[in-house]
DNA sequence: TAATAAACTGAATTATAATTCATTTTTTTG
DNA sequence: CAAAAAAATGAATTATAATTCAGTTTATTA
């Protein structure tokens, strides 16, 4: 199980070839209904070129989702860069997140076929995922009200993911405009609270 | 594509110790990875049985992953009731959900597999629930302090998804009270406003 | 109880697709 | 330029699993 990043140009070209194909072919049709043949004829090579860079086809699938893991780290680690107003924090992560689907309309297939292929995939991604974000939370404990952090890690992570569903329900990347105006409706709800406050409602 | 229910409580049985195994194997190893003879193996009864009820492969997905949506909203409705307050709708919606999910751990791993399955099925599910939730707020608008219902029902509808995600992470069900602590500290925040106000600081 | 119908069975068929490897083409080296 | 090495090819092999259906068992009916 692996593969090997070939070091000469014309190669380095044909093994992104072949990414580049199965990125888009895992997407659109899924891991299991896209064959080695569909990639390799997608890329024009021949199926025996991708056993060259690739022991497997499950090989070319961690390939994918790591590199996709990474490169979300990346561009979100260096949009916050050292912010630190936890609120900026929060709000540029969600902005960066959703620039990033936008750009990279392939994520959320790819992420999330990872519990069909093999749930610890996606698991162990999430696991970790919330654990640094809980992590991350406690740091700013003093600039935070709620005191139950790994639940409200889970919960930011939930707000973030869902509305980038928005560019895969709709179909369509967002424009820069509808980014900045989400971003603001839900920073806004989450610092001044979500529902009015009805003074003769004893409820609430 | 299609299912026979079947009338006679003999047949009934089979028909639901079928959906029963493929309901776990489904949920454990994938739907690509559960054969028919799996299936069938784990229900006690031989292959052809299975052609007497389903069509095919996918008819008992289908069958499978209908049901949990229509018991989810079956659960969630009949929880919220009648209830006027949007806060007490959205907390007992939330605490409704993760009791559902608690009781049928295999929630997630069937309803996200359709991604992977087939992706119109996962957008259909979300881009309706969706549509639901939107305007289940507007009809409430007196009493919610955001304006983008869209978003909103959106970032909804996240939180409430990972925070049941912790059932899978964990892998292990929650007790009572971790589920009302865990809605009681989300609802808190949503109600209060999850940042500290910091006087001196200019930026929030 | 014998005839008929309904359920059930699993070996055989069929289709699909991952992987291999002997051969050919291209590139590099001396 | 010829020999050696590296890349690339795709037909053939192999494995797996969905689906069928002729035959058997069980239940119902008259």
């Amino acid at each position: 199980m692996g593969f090997i990043v070939p070091t000469t140009e014309k190669a380095k070209e044909k093994f992104y070839k072949i990414i580049k194909a199965a990125d888009k072919l895992f997407a659109e049709n899924g891991y299991e209904k896209t064959s080695i043949n569909n990639i390799t004829s997608l890329a024009n090579v021949a199926v025996g070129t991708f056993y060259l860079y690739f022991d497997d086809k499950i090989s070319i699938y961690y390939y994918i989702l790591f590199d996709y893991q990474n490169r979300i780290k990346e561009y979100i680690r260096n949009r916050i860069g050292d912010t630190p107003s936890r609120y900026e924090k929060e709000r540029i992560g969600l902005i960066a997140w959703l620039e990033f689907v936008n750009n990279n309309p392939n994520t959320y297939d790819i992420i999330w076929q990872s519990l069909a292929i093999d749930r610890n995939l996606f698991i162990d991604y999430y696991k970790k995922f919330a654990e640094s974000y809980t992590s991350g939370l406690e740091k700013d404990a003093d600039q935070i009200t709620d005191y139950d952090f790994e639940t409200l890690s889970l919960a930011l992570m939930g707000i973030s993911s869902f509305l980038g569903l928005k560019i895969l329900l709709k179909e369509r990347s967002l424009t820069e405009d509808e980014i900045s105006s989400m971003a603001d409706s839900i920073m806004n709800s989450l610092n001044n609270g979500l529902f009015k406050k009805a003074p003769n409602d004893s409820v609430q």
